[in-house]
DNA sequence: GGCTTATGCGCAG
DNA sequence: TGCGCCTAAGCCA
């Protein structure tokens, strides 16, 4: 269940394995089929990822857009591969190595011009270098809505998922019902590079972690939250990951305060009642709280 | 085997 | 706002 940064580590992987190469194309599963045929031993001239959107090069001018929604995901085996899945919506392969693309909403054709109007529909990308975030407070302006819903807009930034939201409004300070006409622009810029590191660091590790691990967890921190759909603590001993501030805990890992959970925009929000105010803070707060993540 | 959940998103009403 | 869609995995009976 990705988010852009692993949209943009996939967009890497891609181009480091069949940028230059002629490819083998197939759709085991038979959606993409046609189109697989026209692809088939064309040349991959190179990937791109903007926002939660991956797009695919081809030699002639075609590009291929896909989509992992929340089930998506790639497989990548090194040769050589085991018999494709009968789910695997589109198999890449070289004699080198094999991609296998599984249960996405969105994998389509498009030309050039499509993808430029997919694009153009899309918020500023805080992990592209031609990013603009002043495009993006102009656009949080427009409506006052809830912080928390308007960062999962990708028309107002583009790749951020419900574990950067969450976890950034933490690490900012900022309640995620606040209207976003209370936001100064001060907080909104440490929002975005707050965001923008986290992201990076997601880039470069492959994991989304956003605590410093530096930060020993507050002693009433404890692990995931309960409630309902919640594995018992007890249960997800092992599975359990301390990679969060907020995000399905129980108890804020900072301060150790029983974490709020509400719905917004559709999905789950967590929030700690002592760490993010739902005004706007004073001026001490605001140069104070929240600084951006540093790199591990 | 059915139900629920998931780091999404588009659409109808 | 709620529903459907995509798939896998975990829980339950």
């Amino acid at each position: 269940m990705p988010e852009g940064d692993t949209i943009h580590r996939l967009a890497r992987e891609h181009a480091r394995d069949f940028a230059g190469r002629t490819v083998r194309v197939s759709s085991p599963q038979g959606r993409f089929a046609a189109e697989a045929r026209r692809l088939n031993g064309r040349r991959f001239m190179g990937a791109e990822a903007y926002g939660k959107h991956l797009f695919h090069h081809w030699r002639g001018g075609l590009v291929v857009h896909v989509h992992l929604g929340m089930a998506g995901w790639f497989y990548r085996y090194p040769r050589p591969a085991p018999p494709p899945r009968p789910t695997v919506r589109m198999r890449l392969a070289t004699r080198d190595v094999t991609v296998d693309l599984i249960g996405p909403p969105t994998c389509e054709l498009v030309s050039e011009e499509e993808r430029r109007e997919i694009v153009s529909r899309l918020g500023p990308d805080p992990l592209r270098r031609d990013f603009d975030p002043d495009v993006a407070w102009e656009r949080l302006r427009r409506r006052d809505r809830p912080v928390g819903d308007a960062l999962l807009d990708q028309r107002i930034v583009s790749g951020v998922g419900n574990i950067y939201r969450i976890e950034a409004l933490f690490l900012t300070g900022i309640h995620p019902l606040r209207g976003t006409a209370a936001l100064s622009r001060r907080e909104w810029t440490r929002l975005w590079q707050t965001l923008r590191a986290l992201m990076q660091r997601g880039v470069r590790t492959g994991r989304a972690r956003t605590v410093d691990p530096s930060e020993t967890p507050h002693p009433r921190a404890g692990g995931p939250a309960g409630g309902a759909g919640e594995r018992p603590a007890g249960e997800a001993g092992e599975r359990w990951s301390d990679d969060f501030y907020v995000y399905r805990r129980a108890n804020c890992r900072r301060c150790g305060r029983r974490i709020v959970e509400l719905p917004l925009s559709g999905r789950r929000m967590f929030v700690c009642p002592r760490c993010q105010r739902k005004r706007r803070a004073g001026r001490a707060l605001d140069q104070g709280a929240g600084a951006v993540a540093p790199a591990p």
